[in-house]
DNA sequence: GATGAATGAGACTTCATTCAT
DNA sequence: GATGAATGAAGTCTCATTCAT
């Protein structure tokens, strides 16, 4: 099973039984508070933007509004860092680069395409976040899975007729497109379909269109 | 040529010489009112997203910040009908109605690409506007240009592996995903290569694939 | 009598008899609502110095916080506004001018001295706030009660060891230094002490330092 | 040469070789902590004023915000500390007490007047926080180098008008008053100056007027 | 005994909304 | 009917102070 591929606020740990209750977090390395913080603040982000409030993200990191400040010098910083992590997408190019190289294309494609149509579901809100906090600018490739989803083309590219790298965008775009709740009301389009999209097209081969 | 795609705030017009000059705006049928507040307000959300405030919209609109509230219960009614104007899209509906039928499929789906495209590259950020004031709600289809694309493939349904309903959306899907600026940093995708793929797809036919 | 010499809040006007009590403070034009914050803050900047809140500011004038930030861009422009106005020695100075000129110079030394003390008495605390918000500027002169006092001493100028303008900075330095309460503990030293010092000084003339 | 007439910071000590590193200061007596607490107190309170902060002054003292309180109740007290510790005025008094009193009474008041104008020149910031922290309060007189001053007029009190505490009070109200460089913005008034004034007025002796 | 992470009250400021004019 | 001054709740951020290490 791949490892999860959208950070989760780690549960924090119960106090120990014998410990007298504070009502004080335990000091933390600047580090592990930073990651504590970041991994709050993600579901609250995909729920509410950027009007998520820093008393919302205290709340959900179980610290004092003031501790957020220690780790990040304002709340643009804690959100960027938020879109940062959730953005990461080394754990989906992870994921793709093990898929299992001896099974036909349109097979690894289908599970590159399920990856990454459960990866972008999440991240639809967080596109003007990104926008707005400078993490994703125009004019900058700064998707690694793309190399990953391009490694897949590489052995059949004498077959496609587009190199590697287009066809590892263009089946990003399909997963993207059709993973947003907003426009696929019924749900993400099925992988194999999207697949044979890409691969073959819509058009049935014919004399006058023989292919 | 086509309507214009996107709402545009009307001029306020000049108040007429005979009238006395007043700070007053001129009494405006409340209808006209809101479409003036609503014209306003579009570019205002593409711009900031749901942080645009009622004194920019007022100010935008040209009228005092309490008459937004005398057309408008309250901001989100504000921002659900201008999310809903501007996703109106019987402007795209119509011009790709008025496609010019007797080119072949692939001109013609080109057009309504392009169409598509454009329309949709000043839409990404009010997607979770529209989520967030319930315009857009997840198992609702409610996107009329859907059928005007429809009606593209519907000639054409016998040489298609899917039926035309189908069709419409997957060609949706891709000219949505190719023309949002935070996934293709060089631009929308050409529309001729994307009509391309949709119907036949990036694989080379073969003896072995021969399809 | 002369006009008072340091800004007092205006009281605010009861609420007419038959008029329903409102929380709502009447519409004021900004000007003057200015002038009523600037009042209120004049006394609690003598009592707090910049550690003035906001809030105790909103409520010396009896209007809501937010209603500061409508007629100042922020708090440093209210503090501004109010050192101007504890500052502004248009009193003082025409005070001076209203001098009997008939009187002989110590009589109206002495009365001029005395206003300057009362007006003094209660600028200290406005010292460092008029450095922080730049109202008082190293190198820059700027104080007109400086022309009325020289004025005083312009008809006696041939009895004087030194020019008129010179006079009335040392006159308003002793008068200055002589009202500060933290060096006088046992209050202002009187006027016509003062006025002595200036004009012949400590020294008892003798034979051998005649003069 | 005189000693130097405001608090410096001293410098910590660097950690012996053979100490084993450790991020935390030495262990210092109680009494120590306390003068370098404050040492680094005053200047910041000549910056800033009462707003500085505990961690500008933990910084600047080299130890850590919670041991400020480990030494001191709370803030008032370690500016109430300060604000002692900068207006101590022994080293004037000293250096006063030190001057040749085998000069002519001008000249010593010259140098007398001098060293109090240096002094006072930086002190002028911290009056309101002097009063703020009840370092000063009204009705209390607590300044032994009017002692040191008076002492200079003694051997020629005969030759006043008025007594040598008096006159003590007067010169240093005159150099209080002229090295404020908000009153005098060309720089604190040449002490011959203040000396002649305070000796022999302003006014030009005359026949009408011999004194 | 010193440290500095954590706290939470409170500061300044903005904003949607109301209501007297 | 429109206006915009006024409101006060809520947002971000700072700071004196505490306390586990």
């Amino acid at each position: 099973m791949p490892p999860p591929l959208t950070a989760e606020p780690e549960p924090r740990a119960p106090a120990a039984d014998t410990a007298p209750r504070s009502r004080r977090a335990a000091a933390m390395p600047p580090d592990e508070r930073r990651a504590a913080i970041v991994a709050a603040t993600v579901p609250l982000l995909l729920e509410h933007g950027e009007a998520v409030s820093t008393r919302q993200i205290a709340e959900a990191a179980g610290v004092a509004e003031g501790t957020i400040f220690r780790v990040f010098p304002d709340k643009p910083a804690v959100l960027r860092a938020a879109v940062e992590a959730a953005f990461d997408d080394s754990p989906v190019q992870a994921a793709i680069e093990s898929i299992d190289r001896n099974q036909p294309l349109d097979a690894q494609l289908v599970e590159a395409t399920r990856l990454m149509q459960q990866r972008f579901s999440s991240i639809w809100r967080l596109l003007p976040v990104a926008r707005d906090t400078g993490v994703v600018r125009p004019g900058r490739h700064h998707r690694p899975d793309l190399h990953a989803l391009s490694a897949l083309f590489e052995p059949h590219a004498a077959r496609l007729r587009v190199d590697p790298g287009t066809a590892a965008r263009r089946l990003r775009s399909l997963a993207i497109a059709t993973s947003n709740p907003g426009f696929e009301p019924d749900g993400p389009v099925p992988p194999e379909e999207l697949v044979s999209l890409l691969l073959d097209g819509i058009r049935r081969p014919s004399r006058r269109n023989p292919r």
